[in-house]
RNA sequence: GCCCAUGUAGCUCAGGGGUAGAGCACUCCCUUGGUAAGGGAGAGGUCGGCGGUUCAAUUCCGCCCAUGGGCACCA
């Protein structure tokens, strides 16, 4: 005799136990119609769940988040409906719900192909029109074992293994197709009605690269139609900021076949690149740090003792020379900036002392790795290396984090999600000495009222780690900076200053990286911006473009005087009618366009015309210097 | 590193067993035009590399390299 609880908080009693679609029946058919699960005392079932007890519950339609992902959970089902349907050799494994969409492993002979996908596709729409009920039962661990053991399905006999001690067993039928399941799912596969499966790729079984490699087939699933149209809108825009599409159209940088995951920088790119080393040193020396420069090759000795040779020398670069030394190429920083401090005697008086290093680091990273600038095997760090006691530890972790959140908002990122990594299980250094690192990152962030996620025994081996995700300007999220404290290359390189009390100490060492890769940081920038810098950071700030050939010289005139005024400009003299110089700096993604004709020769003004097509008028030189100025002075504006 | 796909002119791409084609860009000529493409001519490719099959390979097959999408990795 149930009394049920709904979210508006009006009760309704049963004679006997109901299912949630009765129950959603009861309210209106409407609601039964559109019933997907059901929220009874806040878990997520199916509408056939039997209610019994009172309960609180919510009807979950595809208005509801939940909905949508059961909608999109079912149909991951409904693709491994397909596949065994068109593919009965086919193993079906798992099939989870994610951004925007599903997957599903398949074990196969051969591997699909698009035109499978294309066929699977269909077979999915035919089924799903077909409107085949859902239902489910429990049963037990050896039924379950016999029924896919029978079935040839071993990787469900491996999952199944795998389940808890005491957790239900279900298996959900949808016409000749059962699956192991926890459910819900839709009542019907007639709900399932906007989809597409994306693309097939590899993937290790259980995410394991010492398993076998299934096939993932990506899928995306909606509520609606239109919704779907937006998601491939979206998909398209992104594909629009690619920074290897960017840059290549402004003239930024390119690759090539011989030097794979290295950057040829254009001169506009390293423009680019180097506003943000000059721009980082400015904030540094503000900060009190002090910048070095380190060999970037060194002998392999001295990677022995950081422990890099032992843990990493099949990603390093090496040469033997002629009289048979093995040297490195860099993979890292901060040996060279340990060795800096070694030399000569350090006192307490010189901490901290923060040494920042732009070094150039060489790691030989997998090939299937690289990607564009985001993943690159030479990269260079805005590196910093900060020796300090302990007592200073924390402090000098806050204003590490202040710094870096600082800085990421003149870039217009003010959403940074900061996590914490704690002590792994692999770990040198005793419980104490974690304690107090691990206090030092979390007092600092705590002191400070920052929010961040914590992430035990993610750490690495020498000491928690702070990582800055920093959200863009279409919602992805990039990990950039981090602030490490390490207490393995102090100890391994042995080094000390002399205390108040003329005793040898160990400093604390902190590792920061803002940017973290300025490679890296680049591509970021240029997807985040779309490739339309802020006056700041443009490489090329503007053009001066003349009508006609009469004005050519007093264009060059005002081109130079920009110049005189620390301006970033090109001219733009050729034989073109305005309207083509116009669209082509348009394309370029200028921030301004100068166009003299005549008119502005006779009054010596200029014609100003913005990013956003807006045309400004006319103006004296000065007027637009000076507005110029105000502009770039305000680093985040972009239009 | 693993799975799949791709590699043709500077760029974007078409083609296909009988020694390659378009648009844009580039060079020259005409045009001197006021806020997103004026017209004409020309030049440009060992069809990613190496092997194999074939009378003949850019096209078919194999290996390698690189790129793209994933997986794994990211000190």
């Amino acid at each position: 005799m149930p009394d049920i609880r709904l979210p508006d908080g009006s009760i309704r009693s049963f004679a006997q136990p109901v299912t949630v679609a009765e129950v959603a029946a009861s309210i209106g058919a409407g609601l039964a119609r559109a019933a997907l699960a059901g929220r009874v005392d806040g878990v997520l079932v199916d509408t056939s769940f039997l209610i019994e007890q009172n309960a609180d519950l919510a009807i979950v339609t595809d208005k509801d988040s939940e909905g949508l992902e059961v909608i999109r959970h079912s149909t991951a089902h409904l693709l491994a409906f397909a596949v065994k349907s068109l593919f009965p050799e086919a193993q079906v494994t798992i099939g989870p719900v994610i951004e925007n969409g599903f997957y599903y492993d398949f074990a196969y002979t051969r591997p699909f192909t698009p035109d499978d996908l294309e066929a699977i596709e269909k077979k999915m729409a035919e089924l799903a029109k077909q409107d085949i009920p859902v239902s489910h039962r429990v049963v037990s661990r050896d039924e379950a074992i016999a029924f896919f053991k029978e079935q040839g399905e071993h990787y469900k006999c491996e999952l199944i293994a795998a389940i808890p001690e005491g957790e239900k067993i279900k298996l959900y039928t949808e016409g000749l197709f059962t699956d192991l399941c926890r459910g819900p799912h839709v009542p019907s596969t007639g709900r399932l009605k906007v989809f597409k499966l994306m693309k097939v790729a590899g993937a290790y079984w259980r995410g394991d690269a010492k398993n076998e490699m299934l096939q993932r087939i990506y899928g995306t699933a909606w509520a609606k139609k239109e919704d779907l149209e937006a998601y491939l809108h979206m998909l398209e825009e992104a594909e629009k900021r690619d920074h290897r599409k960017l840059g290549q159209q402004l003239n930024l940088f390119h690759m090539q076949d011989e030097a794979p995951g290295a950057v040829f920088w254009h001169p506009k790119g390293w423009r680019l690149f180097n506003s943000l080393i000059n721009y980082m040193r400015d904030r540094q020396e503000e900060a009190g740090y002090v910048e070095v420069n380190t060999p970037d090759m060194m002998d392999r000795s001295l990677w022995e003792i950081s422990g890099h040779w032992f843990n990493y020398h099949h990603h390093m670069y090496t040469t033997t020379t002629e009289d048979e030394r093995v040297y490195a190429l860099k993979p890292m920083n901060c040996p060279g900036a340990v060795s800096m401090f070694a030399q000569g005697l350090k006192s307490y008086r010189d901490l901290p002392l923060r040494m920042a290093e732009f070094g150039k680091v060489h790691r030989y990273e997998p090939s299937g790795a690289l990607h564009g600038l985001l993943r690159v095997r030479h990269f260079t760090q805005d590196d910093a290396h900060i020796f300090c006691t302990e007592e200073q530890m924390e402090g000098e972790c806050r204003d590490v984090v202040k710094l870096i959140l600082d800085i990421y908002k003149d870039f217009g990122f003010d959403n940074v999600i900061i996590k914490l990594s704690t002590r792994p299980e692999n770990r040198i250094g005793s419980d104490e000495v974690w304690d107090k690192l691990e206090g030092a990152l979390a007092g600092a962030l705590e002191s400070m009222g920052m929010p961040y996620q914590l992430f035990p025994g993610e750490g690495a081996f020498y000491g928690p780690k702070l990582e800055f995700v920093l959200r863009d300007a279409i919602g992805r999220d990039w990990q950039c900076g981090t602030l490490q404290v390490d207490m393995n290359l102090p100890e391994r390189f042995d080094i000390a200053y002399v205390a108040e009390d003329n005793t040898k100490k160990r400093p604390v060492m902190l590792h920061r990286a803002l940017f973290g890769s300025l490679e890296r940081f680049t591509g970021i920038l240029i997807e985040h911006y779309a490739g339309a810098f802020p006056m700041w950071l443009a490489p090329l700030q503007m053009v001066v473009a003349n009508i006609s050939e009469a004005q050519a010289d007093y264009a060059r005139d005002v081109a130079q005087k920009l110049r005189q005024a620390g301006l970033r400009v090109e001219l733009d003299l050729r034989n073109e009618k305005i309207n083509y110089k116009i669209r082509e700096h348009s394309l370029q993604k200028l921030p301004y366009q100068l166009i003299v004709g005549d008119k502005e020769k006779a009054d010596n003004l200029v014609a100003v015309r913005s990013r956003s097509g807006e045309n400004l008028g006319q103006m004296s030189l000065d007027a637009f210097i000076e507005r110029m100025k105000a502009e770039t002075a305000q680093k985040r504006a972009a239009q």
